[in-house]
DNA sequence: GCAATTTGCCAAAACGTTTTAGTAAGTTAT
DNA sequence: ATAACTTACTAAAACGTTTTGGCAAATTGC
């Protein structure tokens, strides 16, 4: 039995040594392959042979060796996922909140996510080296900026992966996101129709598409309901906590026209909130955000008007569509996940259930 | 030449096939081995020979197999990182400070973070599955509980790993960490030296080490200046973030004989500023926390008494501790990151020259 | 000028799996 | 009773590296 070969290489009297498919083999007098094709599930094994192998296995404590098998197959179950090294992007805690979605839904799908940052100035040269190294079967890409080069390598490449957000060429691969645009049209026009004329908005980062997507809302719901972009104030905070809620409220409050503000945020709506309370003013405050677990905000309901979504859900989803793609090469599929409303005690909600006017919506 | 022999396998002719060691070797009519030894530095190959290996190696865009070096080297380059997916400690956003950190530190040393989730209700499982599978090469524990299972299970194995943080065991392998015990200690009898007689602590969640030590400093430092557990009022925090601030301040106001607060956390101690001076109440305000980058808290410099540490750095050194065992089978080692007081104006801080009075620190 | 050493290279085995291309024995169809 | 399938198993090659052990040629030592 040539198969049968004695073990006589480096690691032969390693006390160390993992017991590998040929232990399994010898003590069940079976073959190598018998052993593989039984604990794959493969139909031509024999049933009691395939108990006697799978409890064998358990009983020697044998973990296949994942090298060996990601080296033959070419599949690794790892997932690719690179932050910025840049500062501006990498701190978002809401980037924890996915993670926890992604994380769970690897798990239950048998993938781990190989994390890393990319090194300054070459974003894209990470993704280069995990495709030629065959580190990751697929990427997760997050907060994509408009044409991003991320996602220009990776169609190029051909190789899986699943953007959380979306740009331009959102038809050509899986995505998850919220409908940024619809939110805050929604958010806008509930404002006018509740007899708002002059608005501030304190927007996100426009380098990214989420927040570029929600300016387009505001400024489409503004023009339906036969207002102009003078009639909004927009700011951008590209630090989303700390004092940024407080000063641009302050800034916004400094036109006594203004009987509403939309936050980008909540953690700034929750400063923003306090700040009108501090003025003594008269004005409404709307949030569109995720939900965020490690804050407590169940105290402010009612108070203003919220738009959430889960986060968890959307890191979910992300992976469960790039898993997918791995797997059974299935057609990308984008992934619209839903908001709930919840309009702040003493306003008119009816205005949302009315269609949105607006067709060319960037984002919807 | 039998080394040479023709690719006849299955993807003879896969048109994706990436260029391997043998590609390059018949290129250059040397053998596989020298190619292999050219590219990893071995003395034993002709320097000339060398430059030819290393530049076609280029030219042909050569990148090795990481699975068929992780398989034969039984090293991996990776990292095993495990976040526990119980919403506690999951969604603390410190965690991607501390990643931050740890991934700048690991992609200078070549390695990547392989990320997951525990399953509940079995917290070690993971570290077997990614120690028998040969997955990782060691790992990062962060925000332990006295007597770990982790730790336990780690310290069994003989696998490296390094600490974010310590417990009992801490000479038996390598952390970073603050001095809890110490900045505690110093910012209480900070307090005491400047005549106040009543304090409250808003801690945060005592089964973790880091708030367990923190608590015995400002014990410590009670004792020490003949005051007792009596003169001071504990409060836990498990959501450090939302309103728990506001709430707990509120709380520890009742009591009007309290005239200085100490606050386990920045994000608390802003609100708990906020709440102070909304009451007219003259009490001083103190924080220990860690630097977040996605906050902004410059307006606040000089209104109250800040200690902090940069995560970041402690991510950087963690990584590198870890990976030198990795490496060199150096002995773990312990490090405390140091931090930096920021006296509010108007304290008198000379008391935090003398030394800590109390020997037995459980943390420092 | 010859032995000893050094230099530069190489064949083959090994790492631990999966997969291909079978085969021998048992079963069914005619 | 024989041919045609089916069932249950297997030998060997393949994946792409590193490492061991060795060998011929060039260099050095005396």
């Amino acid at each position: 039995m040539p198969q049968d070969k004695k073990l006589r290489g480096r690691r032969a009297n390693d006390p160390t040594r993992s017991v590998t498919i040929r232990d399994l083999a010898a003590e069940l007098g079976l073959s190598i392959t018998t052993i593989s094709r039984a604990l794959n599930g493969y139909a031509d094994v024999g049933e009691k042979t395939r108990k006697r192998v799978t409890e064998a296995a358990v009983k020697m404590g044998y973990r296949p060796n994942r090298n060996a098998q990601r080296l033959v197959t070419r599949r690794t179950h790892n997932i690719g996922w690179v932050q910025s090294d840049n500062d501006r992007k990498f701190v978002d805690p809401h980037f924890v909140e996915v993670m926890a979605g992604v994380l769970r839904g690897a798990r239950s799908g048998g993938y781990d996510i190989l994390l890393t940052s990319d090194t300054p100035g070459n974003e894209v040269g990470v993704y280069e080296r995990y495709v030629s190294d065959n580190s990751v079967d697929g990427f997760i890409i997050d907060l994509p900026r408009e044409d991003d080069p991320r996602i220009s390598y990776l169609l190029e490449t051909g190789r899986p992966f699943a953007v959380h957000g979306r740009e331009a060429r959102s038809a050509a691969y899986g995505w998850v996101d919220i409908d940024n645009f619809g939110n805050f049209y929604n958010l806008t026009r509930l404002m006018l129709a509740n007899g708002h004329r002059r608005l501030a908005f304190i927007n996100g980062d426009e380098h990214f598409t989420y927040a570029l997507y929600r300016r387009h809302g505001v400024l489409a719901a503004l023009a339906d309901g036969g207002f102009g972009p003078g009639d909004v104030h927009i700011y951008n905070s590209l630090h989303p906590m700390g004092d940024a809620g407080s000063r641009l409220t302050e800034a916004a409050l400094a036109d006594p026209a203004v009987t509403a503000i939309l936050y980008s945020s909540t953690l700034m709506a929750v400063e923003g909130h306090s700040a009108v309370q501090a003025s003594g003013r008269q004005v409404d405050v709307c949030s569109m955000d995720d939900e965020l677990h490690y804050i407590d905000l169940s105290s402010f309901d009612g108070h203003f008007t919220k738009v959430r979504s889960s986060l968890r859900d959307a890191g979910a989803i992300l992976i469960g569509e790039l898993i997918d793609q791995c797997e059974t090469a299935a057609t990308p599929r984008g992934h619209v996940i839903p908001s709930t409303f919840d309009v702040a005690e003493g306003l008119d909600s009816a205005v949302l259930q009315q269609p949105i006017r607006t067709s060319a919506a960037p984002s919807s």
